[in-house]
RNA sequence: GGGGCUAUCGUCUAGGGGUUAGGACACCGCCCUUUCACGGCGGCAACACGGGUUCGAAUCCCGUUAGCCCUACCA
């Protein structure tokens, strides 16, 4: 009875991948893993005018980089290329093979119709009917007479094709209305007469079908591909009910629908470029852990519980990827939309850096280093993480850690007049004389100049960083000392002895 | 205009007939401290509005308001 579980997160590659998309695709991800079944990536290029192959790479990095890794799917850089048996999995590629068949198998049965009303017509049609304050609809209402849906058109001349909905008395209809019991939203239902006859396919070159249309697609692939669960945004929903026709005209079994609520920005519209960052990407720049963008997004409009308990504290709030896939659950998924809320996603990300071990933040911190970095042995790559690692992002470390590709051009003035004083000079000449830079050996050296100075750590501490980073905020003091190195600390000394 | 969805602290939310309406982030205060931070402790802060139903409504019903989605030969 229950089929296997197969989700799929199907963008068009018409821009960057969006927060929000990513946020869809992981609630795929996660349901797919909790109930072991498959994650399918599918690329809706059918609009042509829009879709570019930079997108459909974007796409695929922007979903590799966030860890939502597809068990079938296009393979990265190869357009000719996919696994899964259900390919190919970019749509355009699946014109001749899959989309004509089913829009021809409709037009024969007499479900779908072709159609000749051109483009200007409709809009005239549609500006007529509208300036009476009444909505358009094809066909129907204060349209009624002008459709091509009993005319019986040839293919002689070019065409679009309309898929023939239910005008309210078709048996398979609820009460008159197309409905259907929403995973996440509960009953919905939408009266048949509010939809019309929508197009399946473009118009062609004479005689042709033309390039079929997102909602036929979609039905068409997501029944080819098995996909048992539909989860996809809220503006889906309305979607749904001319989808549901199509199932019904091609005798499809109905996959189950889940529909998630939208992102939305500071100001409750829906999130855009004005809200800052939008695309996957630049949340990568901004030096973010892809495990804290999975929480955060996951987290949105998604209330894990235990034992039917929300989580009670701040440690409970912070899951691992196993965790979540373990509690994912449509049903605590919230109906309404969420605001995106960038300082949860800051105190997550530093959460999760100061629990990391140094080995897992390394690759990612690489990222934001320059060159010098690779060179840099494990154990000195270890101190510098190891002293930063209370900073809210990687790109903070990374900038914590500037110093020590680079001296100093300049000093912060009161600093330099509050800190470096006459008292502190024999100190920091002190300093420049020790050679051992292990922890504990300066520990006990540092003791020992304090004390003949009658300094107290913090004005050496703050001479030193000074002196060394031109500012009174660095690292560690013993550390500041160890990463920049016996010779390097002289040579920054100098100018101050 | 039509159809659909939604409504608890600033934000994410728990709760779903009787609670001091709970937690997290942010914010504020105190403590700790070799800088910046981290950390610890404490505080501020919410049931959109109006009618019902009920002994009793944040919770159930109706309406209003507001926001969002769809209403394309976009996806």
């Amino acid at each position: 009875m229950s089929r296997p579980i197969v989700t799929r997160f199907a963008p068009s590659p018409t821009g960057m991948l969006h927060i929000g998309g990513v946020r869809t695709a992981l609630f795929c991800w996660l349901f797919a893993r909790k109930h072991g079944g498959r994650f399918i990536l599918r690329i809706e290029d059918t609009d042509l005018s829009r879709s570019t192959d930079d997108n459909i790479r974007i796409i695929e990095e922007g979903m590799a980089w966030c860890g939502l890794t597809w068990d079938e799917g296009p393979v990265p850089g190869d357009p000719t290329a996919w696994i899964g048996e259900h390919g190919p999995y970019r749509q355009m590629q699946r014109m001749e093979s899959h989309y004509k068949p089913a829009v021809e198998k409709l037009l024969s049965e007499g479900k779908a119709y072709r159609c000749r009303c051109t483009k200007e017509d409709l809009d005239a049609r549609r500006a007529t009917v509208e300036a009476k304050g009444v909505p358009f609809q094809y066909g129907r209402g204060h349209d009624a007479g002008n459709g091509c849906r009993h005319k019986q058109h040839d293919a002689s001349e070019p065409f679009a094709v309309r898929l023939a909905m239910p005008e309210g008395h078709e048996t398979w209809l609820d009460e008159g209305a197309i409905a259907w019991t929403d995973l996440i939203k509960g009953r919905l239902a939408f009266p048949a007469e509010s939809l019309d006859d929508w197009i399946i396919a473009r118009t062609g070159e004479k005689g042709q079908i033309g390039v079929p249309t997102y909602n036929f697609c979609v039905v068409v692939d997501d029944t080819g591909m098995n996909v048992s669960h539909v989860l996809r945004g809220d503006d889906h929903v309305s979607n749904t009910p001319k989808q549901l026709a199509l199932y019904h005209a091609m005798g499809f079994e109905q996959p189950q629908f889940g529909h998630v609520p939208m992102i939305l920005g500071k100001d409750g519209a829906k999130l855009s470029k004005r809200h800052g960052a939008t695309s996957i990407t630049e949340y990568q720049e901004m030096g973010f852990l892809p495990a804290a963008v999975r929480l955060a997004l996951a987290r949105l409009s998604w209330t894990p519980k235990v034992d039917g308990q929300a989580p009670e504290s701040a440690e409970e709030e912070l899951l691992t990827d196993a965790q979540m896939i373990e509690l994912f659950d449509l049903k605590d998924i919230q109906k309404s939309p969420a605001r995106f809320d960038m300082d949860k996603l800051v105190w997550m990300n530093q959460k999760l850096i100061q629990r990391a071990s140094w080995q897992e933040l390394e690759p990612h911190l690489a990222h934001f280093m320059p060159d010098a970095w690779k060179n840099k042995s494990e154990d000195w790559k270890r101190v510098a993480i190891q002293a930063t690692q209370k900073g809210k992002s990687l790109k903070e470390m990374a900038q914590a850690l500037a110093f020590c590709w680079q001296a100093p051009e300049s000093f912060d003035e009161k600093a330099v007049e509050k800190f470096m004083t006459a008292a502190v000079k024999p100190a920091l000449r002190e300093v420049a004389s020790l050679h051992d830079y292990e922890h504990d050996a300066l520990q006990t050296a540092f003791n020992g100049i304090l004390e003949t100075q009658g300094l107290k750590l913090k004005d050496l501490a703050q001479a030193l960083r000074v002196a060394l980073c031109g500012q009174p905020v660095s690292p560690p003091i013993f550390d500041t000392l160890w990463l920049l190195g016996v010779e390097e600390v002289r040579t920054r000394l100098q100018r101050w002895l």
